[in-house]
DNA sequence: CAGTATAGTCAGCAAGGCTGACTAGTCTGT
DNA sequence: ACAGACTAGTCAGCCTTGCTGACTATACTG
């Protein structure tokens, strides 16, 4: 009979952190930068918005949720002018998703972001470590992925 | 013009797919095995529940929620046999939530299947990889908590 | 014993997803 | 040339997981 409830950290539980933070961090300073009403889910449509834009049909796809969240994600970020929807002057029921010059920016701005913290972990981890950490990360990432 | 929207993947996404991973293998798994009324975040009671049993309170402080989202996540488990409230003989006010037979039988089952899991990952990687690995999230997870 | 603190509940809400059913265009085979 | 199948996107309704604020009942402390 233990007395604590985990021997070992459960793995998720590690995951999970890291990622609580890397949300928090890049809210707090998109919403410092002026950027306060995007929430984490709308980032995740920057992520994967070629330069060119994408149909929000593709969209959906790449970000493996459903069209209809997709497209809620895409009014959102349409309203307040971070992206807008061009007409598809080949197919007339589909248009294409692109960035506004204010959603390059934001895009910019969550990039950097990211970059601080990764930098500060990597300063506390030590470059070589955070790069293999980085490495496994993307190994794992090839595995889950087939 | 870049014609991939990301150039490195972004830290978050790779984090997020192994988390998501896991909630899944494991849901699956506990379904499995009869289980099937457990969401994801009921496990997350157990993670932090000592053998001893804990009031909700504590627990909720552990878990890093609030008082009411822990109180509704016992609730549930409770009705369904998962854990047992008893009463505090020091505290009228105050109850002691501890693991039912069933509740010590569906965490030895998560956890198997967590293992499982991290497992095959550390047989894609390799044992050291994935040890590394490891520790260098339990280092992040220190810097986190501070 | 008055006042404050603590354990827990009730009610209402937000974010981020989902499924199913639907409309309106597009493509394909005969 | 057009019936039938497919595709882009929307509408409506739901679930999960968390939150805040207001409250009750018990416990502690000066």
């Amino acid at each position: 009979m233990e007395d604590q409830p985990v021997l070992v950290p459960m793995l998720g539980a590690l995951l999970r952190a890291p990622v609580r933070a890397i949300s928090a961090r890049i809210a707090a300073d998109l919403a410092a930068a002026g950027y306060g009403d995007l929430r984490p889910a709308h980032l995740a449509v920057f992520q994967h918005l070629p330069a060119a834009g994408a149909r929000s049909t593709a969209l959906a796809e790449r970000a493996q949720m459903t069209k209809q969240s997709m497209g809620a994600l895409i009014d959102y970020l349409a309203e307040r002018g971070y992206v807008e929807r061009v007409p598809e002057p080949t197919d007339q029921r589909a248009r294409v998703v692109c960035r506004t010059a204010r959603g390059w920016a934001v895009e910019r701005a969550a990039r950097e972001s990211l970059e601080r913290l990764e930098g500060e972990w990597g300063a506390y981890l030590g470059a070589d470590r955070m790069r293999e950490f980085r490495a496994a990360l993307t190994d794992l990432g090839t595995l889950l992925n087939r």
